[in-house]
Parts: structure tokens; sequence; C-alpha cells
DNA sequence: TAACACTATGTAATAATATAACATTTTTAA
DNA sequence: TTAAAAATGTTATATTATTACATAGTGTTA
């Protein structure tokens, strides 16, 4: 069972922007876009993205400084992330490919070294784009 | 055969300060290290770091907003990157696994796309810190 | 070698991303 | 019911990165 976690007023405020947004979106846009719902600051953006990054409800996109909704209704894999990056309109979608997982969580290095968390982001051009 | 490039000024002294770093270096630490050598501005350094970054001698370590020398002679792989990441003393190491990085290089998502460039950072706890 | 394209440089200003520090309030759990 | 933990509010500032514009060097090729 996994632990719930009931979101703040701010938390849920940012979450639901995120997770309704068919992209991933940049703190300071975001900032912008509740500022009507009474947050004003950087920092109360910022303070809301960390926790829900650390409760795995977004991830953020390394890359692209952009955050998006975790993808996956378990939210179970917010220490194992893979991305699709389309490099022309900038889609990016979460990939959730459990042989992909499987391989990446059992890694060891050459020296056998082994990781709890990783972050994978993948480049290309999306079929749209690709077709165009 | 690989294309020969001919660092230029800029990108020689800055190639050399990171490729003789022990650590990822930060452009602004760059920057204040070769102020002594006439580069005087952040865009000098991320014009350089950027060219770097495109033929493959330096690779950005994108959760750290840090650069990294190629620890790969053959600088092949500046599309196919994987890096160990110490989440305590961020020590930072490139993975040079040749079994990775074709499982990367030729996956395919479920959707069936392909990709042409990934970036995998793993992270935990390097030898030394796990022995404390 | 003149003309051209291309790459690199220099400089100032500013944009975009993120955190420090401090005071206060709300929520949770013992 | 109170103490600890989490969240909020606010100001200021630190850090990371780019725009815009002017100039200089390098390599090709006509």
């Amino acid at each position: 069972m996994e632990k719930q976690h009931n979101l703040s007023k701010n938390q849920k405020i940012i979450f639901d922007l995120i997770d309704k947004s068919p992209e991933p979106l940049k703190a300071y846009s975001i900032l912008f876009n509740v500022q009507k719902k009474g947050i004003n600051a950087p920092l109360q953006v910022y303070r809301a993205l960390d926790k829900l990054v650390e409760i795995g409800k977004i991830h953020k996109i390394e890359s692209r400084n952009a955050f998006i909704a975790c993808q996956n209704s378990s939210c179970q894999i917010s220490k194992a992330t893979a991305f699709s990056i389309c490099e022309s309109c900038e889609k990016v979608s979460e990939i959730n490919n459990s042989k992909l997982s499987k391989y990446l969580s059992n890694f060891e290095d050459d020296s056998g070294m082994r990781y709890n968390k990783y972050n994978l982001e993948f480049f290309g051009l999306c079929k749209k784009c690709k077709s165009k």
C-alpha cells in the first residue's frame, strides 16, 4: 500500500496546473499562472515543486528545467524515470516500460556499483515531426 | 575516421581547465578560473562550452548544471551518455559500458519510436561514501 | 589574392532559474 | 493541548543562461 499524501493548498494548486498541462511547465510560467490564486513569489512555487517531486506526483525534466505530472497511476517510480523528448516540437512523454526499468534498476557498473535512482532522457523526433 | 576539431583559443583554455578537474565544473566557476587568461564574460564561457559539448569533448551533467570532460578516448558517444553520480560526495563518473549503450541505443518504445540520442544519470553512493 | 562564408571573439545588458534568511501559521500526532 | 513538523508569506539575492550588436580571425574558392 502506498502512502497517501494530502496535498496542501499551494501544492494542490500547482499540481492541478501541471497535471492538466499537455506540456512540461517551467517554474516561472507556473508562477505567472497561479498569481491570481494568491501565490506571489518564486519560492512558494519552488517549495511546492520540491515537495511534489519528492512524493513522485511530478517529475523534473532536467534538460528542460520543466515539470510534468507523473503518468504512472501508481507513482511508484519517481526514483526510476525515463522520458521521450521530441527535439522539434518539445513534446515530452514519460516512458513506462517494465523491461527498461528492470534493466536499469538492476544495472551494475563495471566496478560492481548499484544505484538506487536514475533518470533517463531520450531525444529524437516524435511521429508527427518525423512525418513532416 | 573521426573529424579533427582544432579548438580555438577560448575553447582550448576552457577545455584544459575542465579536463584536468577531478570534478564537474560549473560555468561561473570556470569563468572565475579563466579570468586571468582574459576571458571576462559569461557568454565567452557559454559559447566555448556549447561548442565543446557539440563536438563531444565535454558533457553536461544536467542534474548538476556542470560540465566534465569526455572520458572515452574516442569521444564518439556524445549522443549516448551515462553517468554515475554520488549523492553524498557528488563524485561523477562517466559510465562506459557497451552492453548498456547498445541496449539504450537500440531501445524502442511501445509505440515503436527510436531515438538518436539519450542521457542517463544514475544516483547512489560511491564506494567511499557507502563505507562511511 | 580578393571576395565570401563561416567561425570565433568582445562587451554590455538583461532574462531566466533558483535559493537564503527570517517571521508566522497550520497541521499532525503524541 | 501542546509540542514537533510541515507549510506559508515576504524580501532580497544568488546562480545560470541568453539577446543584441559590433568586430576580428580562418578557411575556401574563384
